[in-house]
RNA sequence: GCCCAUAUGGCUCAGAGGUAGAGCACUUCCUUGGUAAGGAAGAGGUCACGGGUUCAAUUCCCGUUAUGGGCUCCA
């Protein structure tokens, strides 16, 4: 094709005009073109005489994806420009944005990416023709025989021909699409280095990947970097050190959170209204201890499948080999049914429902520990329920009607994923297989939309995975729904039926929140540490303005604290104004200022957070407002 | 676990081959203030831990621990 650079070089020039001649003439000019579900540039489309939809130089997905392939050529021709010796790997597209994996003889940081980036503009401003050429396999394999990591690609490649992308001086081993000319690459930033496999194979070598992300125009960049940096203020590591929620120690280990008071107050909070949504769907509280005789863990089938996960320990003489060496939990399921088998179970028992907030230890590597949402010590929100075959159905459906409450009540949306048999699975074919369908039957009865991880079951059964989407837009992974019907045999579980007869019941596995810490740390984050009234740390702050309103605060203290509302006073030897400022500083929902006027009415100015507004109230609303706070929630 | 980076008073961070500094927080005093920082004084650190180089290391090197960014996306 012939490329027109006339659009393209206005890029450097004003904003405003630049955008309004690309409306015109980019529109005039496709980038590339969709085919089905292939996106080929105009090359490629020219060359197979391939017709389709057309994709023009903008922020569709389409040309995005076509932009960003580009840049992630232009990152490798900037290193090879900056580091000659430089091998790469893959430079492949992904969901926000590219990266290149490549070998490098110096070890790069941070810091060296804004001299690459540097260098990537002033390739760009030059500017080049992106030009395709295609090769036999046998001639790709020769021009890049010194390139092992090259020669590693096109091993992977099936097809018998090569195709070379050309910029410059610059070429790439590349299946397209591009861009047809450099210059169009001027809004972009690299914004992460690490380590990656090669191949993403763990125990392979280690190539160095630089990430960065590219867009049609300078808008929608900084309307990524903005996004960025709304992600980054409310990281709930350091919300959760501004506000003083909980905090890890060196001397402690990694992955082992301290919970301080503010902390502890709104994990009490979760768990009093937990507890009682629980307890109103007859669920029975039940608690096991938090090490276990290994042996245990070896008919469980944890000893085998999940050991690298588990910690152990010795108890009594360690020269008794196995009767001595003991499991510390990382699930509550054993100890659940060691419960379930203290009695002879009949039908009539059945769904048979407990719950523990159940502390777990799992070992993660310690590269993967982040903060509250990897960590090695965690508090399950866990149940089993026993039942018959016939009750999975409406058991399910309570759990899924449960879950769909808890996470409306904290403003979530969420999607459903069926997680399929995995490749350590446990039990046979044909178990796995009936739970499979009863899920699946489950789940289009339903009505809910799903999606289905081929292999992300856990090792005893299949399951149900809440996706739940946050404020600002980002998915995390939360309750989880498991069907077991290893576990059961296993144990050799029993109830007795109608008939009188032994009958094997089925273990269902759920949480809704997953763990107490991950869902905090969602929850920090989806509210920026702004916690709904129910649920903040310290709900009121009162505020005495001087020493004669201070026996009020401690009435106005004590009346709440009956109503079960978490409150401080502050009445330090500080300014008013810089009270009210810390008070601000902690987030808290409601701020009371109590002075003269109050004490001698018997009423309180409040400052409402969520309201963003002052108002005074009698004692009487007052408490009429919090009651009203309170009797919003509740699952 | 692997790659790269970081580690200085409670917190956030300066700093230099010759044994350390600021702001906030903390303590005491003054101030009794009507809605986001009133004022003064004081206390607090073997510069993460363990080795090594050096006349000398907190500063350079190695190891350990912890933290941070990644290690799924396939020309």
């Amino acid at each position: 094709m012939t490329s027109k650079w006339s659009e393209v070089q206005i890029l450097s020039r004003p904003p405003c005009l630049s955008k309004i001649i690309i409306e015109i003439e980019v529109l005039v000019d496709p980038i590339g073109i969709k085919s089905g579900e292939e996106i080929l540039d105009i090359a490629t489309a020219e060359e197979l005489s391939i017709e389709g939809e057309k994709i023009y130089f903008d922020n569709s997905e389409e040309s995005l994806t076509i932009i960003r392939h580009s840049c992630a050529h232009l990152l490798a021709q900037a290193l090879k420009d900056l580091y000659p010796d430089a091998k790469f790997f893959v430079g492949p597209v992904i969901e926000d944005g590219f990266y290149y994996d490549f070998r490098v003889g110096e070890s790069l940081t941070l810091d060296d990416l804004p001299k690459i980036e540097k260098r990537m503009k002033e390739l760009s401003n030059k500017g080049s023709k992106i030009e395709k050429y295609v090769l036999s396999r046998d001639e790709g394999v020769e021009k890049f025989r010194e390139d092992d990591l090259k020669i590693a690609v096109i091993s992977k490649i099936e097809s018998d021909e090569l195709s070379i992308y050309k910029q410059g001086d610059f070429e790439d081993l590349c299946r397209g699409p591009h861009l047809p000319h450099t210059k169009m690459l001027s809004n972009f930033k690299l914004t992460k280095i690490s380590g990656a496999y090669l191949g993403g194979k763990e125990g392979a070598e280690m190539l160095t990947r630089i990430y960065g992300v590219a867009f049609a125009d300078k808008d929608a960049l900084k309307e990524y970097i903005t996004r960025i940096e709304e992600a980054k203020k409310r990281d709930h590591r350091k919300i959760g050190h501004d506000i003083s929620l909980f905090k890890f120690d060196e001397d402690i280990g990694g992955g082992l959170p301290l919970w301080l008071p503010n902390g502890s107050r709104l994990r009490s909070k979760l768990e009093n209204i937990l507890y009682k949504a629980m307890r109103k769907r007859g669920y029975e509280p039940v608690r096991g201890p938090e090490i276990l005789k290994s042996q245990a863990w070896k008919i469980s089938g944890h000893y085998y499948n999940y050991k690298e996960n588990m910690y152990f320990t010795q108890i009594d003489d360690e020269d008794k080999e196995q009767s001595s060496e003991y499991g510390i939990k990382p699930m509550n399921c054993v100890g659940h049914i060691k419960i379930y088998q203290d009695a002879l179970r009949s039908y009539r028992d059945l769904p048979l429902k407990f719950f523990e907030f159940g502390v777990v230890h799992r070992h993660e590597k310690s590269g993967v520990l982040h903060g509250l949402l990897r960590v090695r010590e965690f508090t399950q929100d866990d149940a089993h329920i026993f039942c018959t075959k016939e009750q999975v159905k409406d058991v399910i459906l309570e759990v899924i009607d449960l879950i769909t409450k808890i996470m409306a009540t904290f403003g979530f949306s969420f999607e459903m994923e069926l997680s399929t048999k995995p490749d350590n699975a446990i039990g046979e074919d044909a178990i796995w297989e009936e739970a499979t369908k009863i899920i699946e039957k489950i789940l289009k009865d339903s009505g809910h939309p799903f999606a289905v991880d081929e292999g992300g079951g856990a090792f005893y059964g299949p399951k149900i995975d809440f996706k739940i989407t946050d404020a600002i837009g980002r998915k995390w992974q939360c309750g989880t729904i498991q069907i077991d019907l290893n576990l059961p045999e296993r144990f050799d579980l029993e109830y007795v039926d109608e008939n009188n007869n032994r009958a094997r019941p089925i273990m269902i596995h759920r949480a809704a929140f997953g763990s107490f810490e991950r869902f905090i740390a969602i929850l920090i984050e989806h509210y920026a540490g702004e916690f709904p009234f129910f649920i903040a740390p310290t709900q009121i702050i009162i505020i005495p303005i001087a020493a004669p309103h201070q026996e009020y605060a401690k009435e106005l203290k004590s009346m709440l604290m009956d109503l079960d509302i978490d409150v401080d006073i502050l009445d330090r030897n500080e300014s008013l104004n810089k009270r009210v400022r810390n008070a601000e500083k902690q987030k808290v929902p409601m701020i009371v200022v109590i002075g003269d006027a109050e004490v001698a009415e018997k009423r309180v100015a409040i400052r409402d957070r969520r309201k963003k507004e002052q108002y005074n109230l009698s004692i009487d609303e007052f408490k009429n407002l919090i009651k009203e706070n309170m009797s919003e929630v509740g699952f």
